[in-house]
DNA sequence: CGCCATAATGTTAGCCACTAACATTATGGA
DNA sequence: TCCATAATGTTAGTGGCTAACATTATGGCG
């Protein structure tokens, strides 16, 4: 109490530790041999509190708040491109621009979520809000909504995939990966 | 018992009544909101009996078996291509060819995916067989895993928009929709 | 037709993710 | 120092899902 630097807020240094608890218990055991109520507990709380911070457990590993660099991206690319063509180079200029030393962490996540099937499937789910933000961005651009979705879709699909590659890579860079990922679908366009 | 038609087994009437019975409550009152044993009990079983057929709620609409028919049409394609085109012309030959008669019942199951959002993610999920069943015919004819991957991952997420645009159109052809949705993400190659 | 191995189903008990309603304690600014 | 309020705890319960064991039904065989 007698440190005069700004201290962390109770709620923050519970969410960091709860944070950090589950990220090293799924490691060292596992996403679903890990109870939320043991997280809790390593955090020094209760199985509540774990879900008055997460609403759900996969929750811990999934917080993306990358949509609105995402978009601005997108929104930047040539409106005469084709719009699976323009949200593909949109996401290759954000993730460029992305600070290299944010990654270990993200390699983390994406680690331990590219290992466990169970999660595939909350992944994808995950990217649900950016997925319907690129959907607007495309269609205030003058996309139909139908290919809006599935170019949509798609990309983030080839995003995903990059991501898993990625994590499990060690050596390259993330930017690289996605870039590798995007060549894939991006072809002869 | 008179009868002397070949008279399905016991086994193939339960599971008959279970997806039955599924169907009709998921659509009347919604997937959330509709409980196993419910089904089971419309069903004149147990929810154990339930969980003997399907190894989990979800699984009641997401069966699929028509890893098969793509991998085959996959690899019919010219090999000189590259594999994001080639998987994507693959799926548009196998579905072209699906016999129309089948396709009301796949509406009415991806119809309640569509609209249930805890079922996107296990959508995704289910395709998990079928994308590795494309990524190892990608690979067994030359592409690198990666991007084998990357490919299937993407060529699939565009399937399922298109799947889901279509669940919910009522007039238009399954196989119209996902050629509409293939040539989305299959510009100028 | 009746016997019986085996398939199909049922029972009970329990784990875990997650929720709701209400009670308690801690925090940090006035 | 006091106190409104944020943070956490307690209890009780629901629903998906599993395991171990008990019971009943089926259908081919003698």
């Amino acid at each position: 109490m007698t440190d005069t630097r700004q201290r962390p807020s109770k709620r923050e240094r519970t969410l960091a530790a709860l944070v950090e608890a589950g990220l090293e218990l799924f490691e060292r055991q596992g996403y679903e041999q890990t109870t939320v109520a043991e997280i809790a507990r390593a955090a020094g709380v209760t199985e509540m509190t774990f879900f008055r911070y997460f609403p759900a457990k996969e929750h811990l590993l999934l917080d993306d708040p990358y949509d609105p660099v995402l978009t601005a991206a997108i929104a930047e690319q040539p409106r005469d491109l084709q719009p699976f063509v323009r949200a593909a180079r949109g996401i290759r200029a954000a993730w460029r621009a992305l600070p290299e030393p944010e990654t270990p962490v993200i390699r983390r996540r994406v680690r331990i979520a590219a290992n466990t099937p169970s999660l595939r499937g909350a992944v994808w789910r995950s990217t649900g809000n950016t997925e319907q933000a690129i959907i607007e961005q495309l269609v205030a651009d003058g996309a139909s909504p139908d290919v809006a979705r599935v170019a949509a879709a798609s990309v983030l699909a080839a995003l995903v995939a990059g991501l898993f590659m990625w994590a499990d890579e060690e050596r390259s860079t993330l930017a690289d990966a996605i870039e590798r990922a995007l060549d894939v679908i991006e072809v002869a366009a």
